[in-house]
DNA sequence: CTGGGGAGGGGGCCC
DNA sequence: TGGGCCCCCTCCCCA
């Protein structure tokens, strides 16, 4: 074999980041090799440099700075965050860890400016998003320019220490999971802004000031920071190894070349061209989103990434292959519950336009499909379909038991489901492996039922709890209180479509609330809904039958 | 139990 | 590549 580039081969373990994110939340949890402590308040938070200088500009910045600067071999070992609210720390190192950030609303702020403190963009990005708050209004005070002065360190640490204060009060209602509203500017049949910047409200007033960490945009309103050399004047040096939050904001600027991206805009694609040092990092700790993605991450070790065809794309949460370009981002809604359309005229929101549009059909009294033997006009195509069955008094779904015929084929489920002929239901154990080689002789009639063996088994996080093809991974550790299902999807399209973070709220918040109702009722954590595993096990039925007719 | 309607979700086609 | 539109399948609910 040649040793030329032609003879390498690119072997992707999409899984990898996702369990080595995993076991470091381990070793962190234990304690393990942890060779650095955040400190808060009191709270001590062991964790690993290296992961954070991974998640944060900051202590990139800090521990680049002090290898570089040879302040000594050892580093620090302690680092006192008093700037970042305890809870936010948590949250913040929670999201280091596992690629999700789960927080209460009322902790959204404290989150932020630790996401803004810390220089954790993405994070600061989904939180400003979520309250609704544009970079713009944040940096209106600080606009004057990029290089701000490392003056106004003072009233800096000034302005953050009385946000420590009000966070410290705030924090009471930590465990209050308020649903965040929708921006005010959402309208029925208008999907949410895909763009944060199109949020129009303002920031707080004690959030005005913090150092900004948006990303370089073409508006105006680009912040710079404003945090001085001594960021955090409480912060203290502990005795021999310490370090405090200070020094290094003022070069946000510098280094915000690097990781930062456009704001989230129609044309936000994962720009691999981009130098997003610090986003890519975020989002290579997270997991693969689609087969395009592993297809990339094999050429990523050549240097320059190629975009491959997005069709067909894999759930990153089901695992299932999504067939169709731009299909992707409307499976996800199926996940996260986001429903981003809304009726304008009853507010039932939907996952998609195109059945917003068929719903309001029955406001308009449109009923485009009519048919042709009565007066019956329908909603649905398929309506109309199963209508036409009637006239024509056909009846093609007939009970292999039973051989009650049915007009439709979902009736005739429910006939076997039910108990109609359950007393002649198989008497005999299944035969599974020889079920694919007999399903073709039965195909093409709607009462074969036949086994699909192509057809895509999904397979369920929620169920077994194994989860070993789940994008977490077993040992990813979510906070009690959101749905594991949702917050992988929440993280799959903050990797997907970081624009679409604009409807974060509505995403966070489903996947908190989603802990009973109708949509879980409906996820079917056994399985038995999927398609294919319903004809499969029809098919062993309807095997089990012939055989029996057989005998 | 059955017929019918509404809705959720996937895929194909097209722009 | 993403989104709109449509068709299809499936499930749930109601009368």
């Amino acid at each position: 074999m040649s040793p030329g580039e032609d003879g390498l081969i690119g072997i992707p373990f999409p899984e990898h980041s996702n369990e080595l994110l995993s076991h470091l939340n381990d070793q962190r949890r234990t304690g393990l090799l942890c060779d650095l402590t955040l400190t808060s308040h009191g709270a001590r938070y062991p964790t690993h440099r290296s992961v954070m200088a991974a998640v944060s500009l900051y202590f990139r910045r800090l521990f680049g700075a002090e290898e570089g600067g040879g302040e000594g071999g050892g580093g620090f070992s302690v680092c006192q965050l008093d700037c970042v609210a305890p809870d936010a720390l948590d949250a913040l190192l929670e999201f280091a860890y596992t690629a999700t950030l789960t927080i209460p609303s009322s902790g959204m702020r404290d989150v932020l400016r630790g996401a803004q403190l810390l220089g954790i963009q993405c994070v600061a990005d989904a939180c400003r998003d979520i309250l609704g708050e544009t970079a713009e209004a944040e940096g209106q005070e600080v606009s004057a320019g990029e290089q701000r002065p490392p003056q106004a360190t003072s009233e800096r640490t000034v302005e953050i220490a009385n946000v420590v204060e009000k966070i410290s009060r705030r924090k009471t209602d930590r465990k209050k999971v308020k649903k965040v509203g929708l921006p005010h500017n959402f309208s029925p049949l208008n999907p949410l802004p895909a763009s944060p910047a199109s949020h129009p409200s303002p920031a707080s007033d004690s959030f005005r000031s913090l150092p900004p960490t948006q990303p370089p945009s073409p508006e105006p309103e680009e912040l710079h920071p404003k945090l001085g050399q001594n960021g955090d004047p409480r912060a203290i040096r502990e005795p021999g190894r310490g370090a405090t939050l200070n020094g290094e904001f003022p070069h946000w600027a510098k280094e915000r070349s690097l990781i930062a991206h456009p704001p989230p805009t129609q044309n936000d694609k994962l720009s691999e061209d981009d130098d997003m040092e610090g986003l890519d990092m975020m989002r290579s700790s997270s997991f693969p989103s689609s087969v395009a993605d592993r297809g990339a991450a094999t050429s990523v070790a050549g240097g320059g990434r190629k975009r491959k065809s997005q069709t067909p794309q894999q759930c990153p949460v089901c695992q299932k292959i999504i067939h169709g370009a731009g299909k992707l981002p409307r499976h996800m809604r199926t996940h996260t519950g986001e429903k981003p359309f809304q009726c304008s005229a009853c507010g039932v929101r939907f996952t998609r336009n195109d059945k917003l549009k068929i719903h309001m059909r029955k406001h308009t009294g449109e009923r485009p499909y009519t048919c042709s033997h009565c007066p019956a006009r329908f909603l649905h195509s398929y309506d109309l379909k199963n209508h036409l069955s009637l006239h024509s008094g056909a009846r093609p779904f007939e009970c292999p038991l039973c051989h009650k015929a049915f007009a439709r084929e979902d009736h005739l489920q429910r006939h076997r489901k039910g108990h109609s002929c359950l007393e002649l239901r198989t008497r005999r154990p299944r035969r599974g492996p020889e079920l694919g080689e007999d399903g073709g002789e039965k195909e093409g009639s709607p009462l074969s039922l036949q086994a699909h063996p192509s057809m895509f088994h999904p397979r369920s996080v929620l169920e077994g709890g194994g989860g070993s093809g789940s994008i977490g991974g077993p040992s990813l550790i979510f906070p009690s209180g959101i749905d594991r299902e949702r917050s992988l999807a929440l993280q799959a399209l903050a990797q997907l479509a970081p624009q679409r973070l604009a409807s974060y709220p509505e995403l966070f918040l489903r996947g908190l609330e989603m802990q009973g109702g109708r949509d879980l009722e409906r996820e079917d954590p056994g399985g038995t809904r999927s398609p294919a595993l319903q004809h499969d096990r029809w098919a062993d039925e309807v095997e089990d039958e012939e055989i029996e007719e057989g005998e």
